[in-house]
RNA sequence: GCUGGCGUGGCGCAAUGGUAGCGCAAUGGUUUUGUAAACCAUGGGUUGAAGGUUCGAUUCCUUUCGCCAGCUCCA
């Protein structure tokens, strides 16, 4: 049986069923979703969950009388009458849009009907396992401007054995939440009451996995032919307007005044890059120029978008600006694309989903420029053989985009490479370079991140690994614990050789029990423990436990550090 | 920004118009430990903030800040 088929039919069920306990609620729409489905409402009264454990018990009984689903075929003015006889204003405008003359409506059970295109289950007794999981508002239409629905969720699936593990699923992912395990191993907080919300705090661990993650990024990208660059947090005004951030995107803008001038915190670090191009005259055998820089970015978003590390309003992009050549263009956007996917890899995605968007209503350049940009990122997904969406619309004011979206452990999508050509910036700074006829000519740019956020991608890290980081990437990749104090001489030995081949090490020398000891370390997800008593110091050897209580026993130091370095290359 | 829910010591929870409790953590001590929680003692909260109702508010009301589920927006 076809899901989503399923889950509009239950969307049916359950809007008969709040009609049935609600008759002046008008109707919105129902349509099946990706995990389920939902039904918007005009109610006045806000549905509480006592309201949806009673709406679930009455489509139990819709679905007991196994009603069957009606498809009936009515000219547009027949519907509008019946419509608005029923009084479902929302429908009447529904029908309004449609382009056919024809529109057809689904019946159950004798009071129930619904516009619907279809198509539909042959009764209600086909739905075997459904849940409704929570409300929320929606504003019809999705545009802010109009009155705001009540929607309810659910799911349903074809037995009740796969709606218990989808249900487990919601629980196992919350387990892994960024945003509890986080300051639950010390890697960050986010909201102090006296600094503001969505601005991170990086505690000593987290700060630390940030840095392992940066040095790898400014290797790669030294060994990819680009070049590091710092630019300043605070430009003066006049930068922005020229850049047309001021126009287009001053609304997500922090700035303030003094001495009478304007100073903008930078919401992006392209104008800064483009300076350091403009600083003297480029000659076309010094492109492409590409320009990096672990940017730090601060952006008003509403409050009420804020999430965990995935919506900030500081944050710092792996950013890069590549200035070209427009025969080499397509080339840049092929090597872009290796590195964002080398780069996952290493980080241990290795799923994905990529996603074209195009010209925007708001946007600045020309619209010839707009499709020559568009082309040239659609041909190098094509050369590259990449299966990709066209995301009608979508791309940034200044040109469109490539996003690519990584899939996690649990098969959900993180928003984090995007790789954006820009026909537009380089006219607004006039940016030139000189070619070979010796005649100034306009460069092409292109904005890409590889991670995105660093804020976002530490979060994509800990829920992917559920906070058991790769060793690589572990703050804290060995504890040494003695077992008691007389050994101490040995652990510092044993601490010192591994400081100094730059192991990132504990020594939990507390007066607690071993058991206590390696209780916590377990908690904190340290990926060995080496316990250390009066056997390892007379043997020169470790015992070695790793993560999840696998023991090694008593084994050399010189071969545990081996084997530690081994895998620590390996990025494992 | 919008709709709804929530906000109790560092963390996890309890109490609900009548003197705010527990566990973990912290601190002091005893114990020197062999692979997921030793024992004893001590300190810590004007219940997110500001107003109001009341003899009395953590509990009721208003405002505000923040968080959560979504909408809208996005790296």
């Amino acid at each position: 049986m076809d899901l989503s088929t399923l889950r509009h039919s239950c969307s049916h069920v359950l809007a008969a069923a709040v009609k049935e306990l609600w008759p002046e609620v008008k109707l919105a729409i129902g349509p099946a979703i990706e995990d389920g489905f939902y039904y918007d409402f005009d109610k006045k009264e806000p549905f509480t969950d006592e309201d949806l454990l009673a709406i679930e018990n009455v489509m139990r009984k819709i679905i007991a009388k196994n009603d069957s689903f009606v498809r009936e075929e009515l000219d547009k003015n027949q519907a509008i009458v019946l419509f608005k006889k029923l009084k479902e204003d929302y429908k009447i405008q529904l029908i309004q849009e449609l382009a056919e003359e024809q529109v057809s409506i689904y019946k159950t059970g004798s009071t129930f009907l619904d516009l619907c295109r279809g198509p539909h289950l042959q009764s209600t007794g086909q739905i075997k396992a459904f849940k409704l999981l929570s409300v929320a508002g929606a504003y019809w239409h999705g545009i802010e401007t109009n009155p705001m629905l009540q929607r309810i969720y659910g799911t349903c699936f074809d037995s009740q054995k796969e709606l218990d593990e989808y249900l487990k699923n919601l629980e196992e992912a919350k387990l892994r939440d960024h945003r509890k395990l986080g300051p639950q191993l010390e890697f960050f907080d986010i909201y102090h009451e006296q600094a503001g919300a969505g601005l991170v705090f990086y505690h000593p661990k987290g700060a630390l996995l940030r840095t392992i993650i940066e040095d790898y990024e400014k290797k790669e990208h030294l060994k990819r032919g680009y070049q590091i660059v710092i630019t300043p947090h605070i430009m003066d005004v006049a930068l922005w307007k020229t850049s047309g951030h001021y126009e287009y995107y001053k609304e997500n803008m922090y700035s303030f005044i003094t001495e009478g001038k304007e100073f903008v915190l930078k919401p992006m670090n392209c104008p800064g890059h483009i300076l350091i191009y403009k600083s003297k005259t480029r000659s076309y055998k010094d492109l492409p120029i590409r320009l990096f820089e672990l940017g730090t970015v601060y952006r008003r978003e509403k409050a009420g978008v804020l999430h965990g590390l995935l919506r900030v309003r500081g944050f710092t992009q792996d950013d890069a600006h590549i200035f070209c050549l427009p025969e080499q263009l397509r080339d840049e956007i092929k090597k872009i694309i290796d590195f964002v996917f080398e780069t996952m890899k290493v980080f241990g995605f290795d799923q994905w989903g990529v996603e074209l968007s195009t010209r925007p209503e708001k946007y600045i350049g020309s619209t010839e420029d707009w499709q020559k940009a568009t082309e040239a990122l659609e041909d190098a997904l094509k050369e590259k053989g990449i299966a990709y969406e066209i995301n009608q619309g979508d791309g940034a004011f200044y040109g469109p985009k490539i996003d690519i979206k990584l899939k996690d452990a649990l098969k959900r999508t993180w928003q984090c490479a995007t790789i954006q050509c820009d026909f537009a910036l380089p006219k607004r700074f006039d940016l030139a370079y000189i070619d070979s006829d010796g005649k100034e000519k306009q460069p092409i740019m292109l904005h890409r991140v590889l991670l995105g956020s660093l804020e976002r991608f530490i979060g994509a890290l800990i829920e992917h690994y559920k906070g058991e980081l790769p060793l690589w990437l572990s703050p804290c990749q060995v504890l040494l614990i003695p077992v008691k104090e007389t050994v101490m001489p040995y652990v510092q030995a044993i601490q010192e050789k591994l400081e100094n081949i730059n192991i990132r090490l504990e020594i939990d020398a507390r007066n607690e029990t071993l058991d206590k000891k390696i209780r916590e370390a377990e908690l904190s997800k340290i990926p060995y423990c080496l316990i250390i008593g009066d056997r390892e110091a007379k043997q020169e050897t470790v015992s070695v436990r790793k993560k999840g209580g696998a023991q090694q026993g008593a084994v050399a130091l010189d071969k545990f550090i081996e084997e530690l370095n081994n895998r620590i290359q390996e990025h494992k």
